[in-house]
RNA sequence: CGGGGUGUAGCUCAGCUUGGUAGAGCGCGUCGUUCGGGACGACGAGGUCGCAGGUUCGAAUCCUGUCACCCCGACCA
């Protein structure tokens, strides 16, 4: 095969959705499977689900939650009770309704109609229902209170248009269920959730966000307030990483979750509910890849270091692997984000070129190549996933196990930079609609294959949905959250509506989204 | 559910209009030459052409039915 300048063809600018597609390929993450809508995740991309998870779980506990697990199978009885809840979810579930299969006429299974279920059974979409079933035997006295619990399991959402990672009928997540004596508390937890997530996302994924409630037509079905951290992704789009709804005393109304006070009065109670998913990988492919591949934060990275020996050349294979393993034991009692440096050595019988290209799609940091030189030299050869793949040079290897934790940390902060540039570049304060409808308005003659435009839109808005819906309708561009204070500059002043001249409070965040 | 499209080797696809013994590239295996940035050669393994009917001496190819999937819209973490 001839040799090609980028590792992932198309280029994020040549065509953005398929150079996703391959990337997730490329580095192994995942694949589409023989069941529709679902995907099946790799040992790659589930190593680094693995390491989000263990960082959120820890900040979960930290903030004094518990984890429980919850039945797969929602009784619909339950789930037809909160009615906007039913109406945000009723169109999308999968539902069971059979619990035996008899050989059909055609020679195939079919659900035995003998075995039909009294009660069909729906495939969680998210479990408040359950949860909050159960809460409301377990809470009695405000004694008992807060619940604060967690479970981390799959759901199904029979979306319609899937991606991977993005959108999947089934996927990974954790969903945070709390109940609270008073509505204060429920909204402090509300915002203590919301906040682990955006510094997850900051500090973990290396990925900038804004925090913000979402306006009452974005708002989770069945919630009082729903707040979201939303990322820009390098096609300039909003994805929107994470969720902590307070949801008031809806869900305590009607599952009838009540405590006696310390008067002894019977009261309703306060719930919440957060969560945060696989999607999460998809949004580290969108915001670090680049046409190499994946590009990993170093905190996520299942491997921090690849050791790759280059031994067909040396008359002593056995003394460079050797080598190697001396270096991979040093990197291995090195504490590095609180935890020893994670090292691979691949010693896989396979050609050179191929074995480096497929760490550089994976997106390790850092990339060690030892050979019969480095070796007599007692040094090795570096390349960092931060910089070209053709960047790369010999060390001293003292001097490179001294350095090989900064080199880390600056790697995780670079990327972190890097997109917030991205961010702050696509993002603009907008005080006209026609300024606003140019800016969302691709440029490219085929309207099949628009080129890369927008982004972030600050403007300020009435309130109004009439406005929302008609913005969404002409440039399919929505309010993706109203930021919080210190979020963004020049956001808070109040102003006037541009699109209907109704006062504002303060600017909203508006852009296309996943 | 509307509009468009595709089912042939592990993967990507050609062959179909005009019926006549199943093809290519990649990948995989063995051997050799290579190899400090995506190698090359030779040989080899691998397919009841989505499924069911029909037409025909003969069907991947024509006809009918059916199933599945993909893309574009409405819904969504």
């Amino acid at each position: 095969m001839s040799k090609q300048k980028t590792a992932i063809s198309p280029t994020r600018e040549e065509n953005y959705p398929e150079w996703y597609q391959q990337v997730i390929k490329a580095a192994d993450l995942a694949e589409a499977s023989a069941v529709r809508g679902c995907m099946i995740i790799k040992p790659w991309g589930y190593a680094i689900w693995e390491n989000m998870q263990r960082q959120l779980d820890d900040m979960f506990k930290a903030t004094g939650h518990t984890n429980a697990y919850f039945p797969l199978f929602i009784p619909l009885s339950y789930f037809e009770r909160e009615a906007e809840h039913v109406e945000g979810f009723a169109k999308e579930c999968a539902i069971v309704t059979h619990y035996r299969l008899i050989p059909g006429p055609d020679g195939g299974l079919i659900p035995d109609p003998e075995a039909k279920l009294d009660e069909p059974l729906i495939v969680r979409p998210t479990s408040e229902t359950i949860i909050n079933e159960a809460f409301s035997r377990w809470v009695q006295s405000y004694r008992d209170l807060p619940i604060l619990m967690n479970q981390w399991c799959n759901i199904v959402r029979w979306e319609m248009r899937t991606r991977l990672f993005l959108r999947t009928s089934e996927f990974l997540w954790q969903e945070g269920h709390t109940v609270h004596a008073t509505k204060e508390e429920a909204i402090e937890e509300t915002h203590r959730m919301h906040e682990v997530y955006a510094r997850f996302a900051e500090d973990f994924c290396a990925i900038p966000v804004i925090k913000g409630p979402k306006t009452s037509s974005e708002r989770f079905p069945g919630a009082e307030d729903t707040y979201t951290i939303e990322s820009m992704m390098q096609d300039r789009k909003a994805l929107q990483a994470g969720t902590s709804h307070f949801l008031g005393q809806n869900f305590a109304k009607v599952f009838n979750i009540e405590y006696s006070d310390a008067d002894g009065k019977l009261v309703k109670a306060w719930t919440t509910s957060w969560g945060m998913t696989t999607r999460m990988i998809g949004a580290l492919v969108m915001t670090h890849g680049d046409d190499d591949g994946l590009v990993l934060p170093p905190k996520l990275a299942p491997h921090h270091v690849v050791i790759i020996p280059i031994t067909f050349k040396s008359d002593n294979p056995e003394a460079i692997v050797e080598y190697c393993n001396t270096l991979r034991d040093a990197l291995q009692g090195t504490m590095y984000d609180g935890k020893p440096i994670r090292v691979h050595m691949d010693q896989r019988d396979m050609r050179g070129g191929d074995k480096i290209w497929s760490w550089v799609k994976k997106g390790v940091p850092i990339r060690i190549e030892v050979g019969q030189r480095d070796m007599d030299a007692d040094s090795v050869f570096m390349a960092r996933r931060d910089k070209s793949p053709k960047d790369k040079a010999g060390v001293p290897r003292a001097e490179f196990l001294a350095n090989a934790v900064s080199i880390l940390e600056e790697i995780q902060n670079k990327i972190l930079e890097k997109a917030k540039a991205f961010r702050a570049e696509y993002t603009r304060v907008i005080d006209d609609k026609e300024e606003f409808y140019d800016f969302f308005t691709a440029k490219s003659k085929d309207p099949q294959r628009p080129e890369i435009h927008g982004g972030f839109a600050l403007t300020h808005w009435s309130g109004s949905e009439e406005v929302e819906k008609q913005i969404n309708k002409d440039l399919s561009v929505s309010i993706r959250c109203i930021p919080m204070e210190g979020q963004m500059d020049n956001c808070h002043e109040p102003g006037v509506c541009p699109f209907d001249g109704g006062e504002s409070p303060q600017r909203v965040l508006w852009a296309k989204s996943y």
